[in-house]
DNA sequence: AATACGGGGGG
DNA sequence: CCCCCAGTATT
């Protein structure tokens, strides 16, 4: 039997009952198809019930702010995604009619739709035969195929999206896609895969010569760099607290947070505040804050360990703010406002009287 | 060809 | 601690 063929037989005994797999309109696809890059499908599907139920179509989410899209999004990661789901979503609605472009070539000029992408909604949506290339398939080929070659290499992602090509069954791309996928998340997962009661075994190289822990290879990343970030809880009578829009590019774009003190190293006192302050925060409003936690917490990234430590000041009125050149904005609604994670946790843990 | 870009979960 | 996850855009 060929290797779809058995892909697609495990595919049929074995599929999760995901909800993008009911329907062949390129809304939900998209939209899932979007949350779904770098992420498990346990942490982003109550995502996509959240999104489908507030923009139930293109046009909602179009008409939406990015504030608002933004704010559904917390907690996933990687933002730009959702900038990009809304400016393509005001391009589909406003200049497309409404209607999603139909091929993998056009598809691919939207923004946030790379390659992987535009791939599964052409063969979801429209039966294309073009191949995905994902995480598992890459995993799935190099092990059955024994391929050593870097999967984020150049020659490597050329060499896996060749082969994956050949292999596609391209009487129902849809099903095959969705087949090796689903086979690399369940069956050929990363470590302890389910090597005994796999249905390609007797043929997968990877297995045969014991090869199933070094597969795929991977070329080594970037270490991560040490930041420490002081945020200013500044707090007036009215429970009005100060926060920023993060602008420019780099880490939670468009995102908001407290009033942020970057230090080259740890910082205890308000002094040290003082001394490395570029906001030009008067010293007399920093030299009230009280270190809410003593041990900095440490917050993780893909790239970078955050080394976060929160400081309250609480005054009387917030009207300092009309000397700073900095746009602070003064409110009472915190929660409405889209945050990076780090942030979110101390405002549930602070507890801002309401 | 490398790097930036989040956050969560598993071993 | 390290790796990976239905990758893309930018440098």
């Amino acid at each position: 039997m060929k290797f779809h063929n058995k892909l697609i037989d495990w595919y049929l005994v074995n599929a999760r009952d995901l909800p993008w797999r009911k329907t062949q309109d390129p809304y939900p696809i998209w939209l899932s198809e979007i949350m779904l890059q770098q992420t498990r499908i346990s942490q982003g599907l109550p995502y996509f019930f959240k999104f489908i139920e507030e923009f139930p179509t293109v046009f909602h989410l179009a008409n939406a702010s990015e504030d608002q899209v933004l704010k559904l999004w917390q907690g996933l990661g990687y933002y730009s995604r959702a900038r990009n789901l809304h400016s393509t979503a005001k391009h589909v609605a406003y200049n497309l009619n409404g209607i999603f472009p139909n091929t993998y070539k056009e598809l691919k000029t939207l923004k946030g739709v790379g390659d992987y992408t535009a791939s599964a909604i052409a063969s979801f949506c429209y039966r294309e035969p073009v191949a995905v290339v994902d995480g598992n398939v890459y995993r799935v080929l190099s092990r059955f195929f024994g391929i050593d070659t870097p999967i984020n290499s150049t020659e490597g992602v050329k060499e896996f999206k060749n082969l994956a090509q050949k292999l596609l069954d391209k009487k129902q791309p849809h099903i095959y896609n969705q087949a090796i996928m689903e086979f690399g998340a369940l069956q050929c997962s990363p470590k302890s895969p389910d090597c005994n009661s796999c249905p390609l075994q007797t043929n997968c190289v990877a297995f045969q010569q014991d090869l199933i822990s070094s597969l795929p290879r991977k070329l080594k990343k970037t270490k991560v760099q040490e930041k420490f970030y002081n945020y200013l809880v500044i707090v007036d009578s009215r429970e009005n607290v100060l926060i920023e829009k993060r602008t420019g590019n780099g880490i939670w774009k468009n995102l908001y947070q407290f009033p942020l003190i970057e230090s080259p190293k740890d910082c205890n006192l308000p002094k040290d505040l003082i001394s490395f302050d570029e906001n030009k925060i008067p010293q007399e409003i920093l030299e009230k804050a009280l270190l809410y936690n003593e041990e900095p917490i440490k917050h993780i990234l893909s790239h970078r360990k955050l080394w976060v430590k929160f400081w309250v000041i609480n005054i009387e009125n917030l009207n300092f703010i009309e000397n700073l050149s900095k746009s602070f904005i003064m409110t009472n609604q915190i929660d409405t406002f889209a945050v990076p994670v780090v942030i979110e946790k101390f405002i549930d843990t602070y507890g801002f009287s309401k």
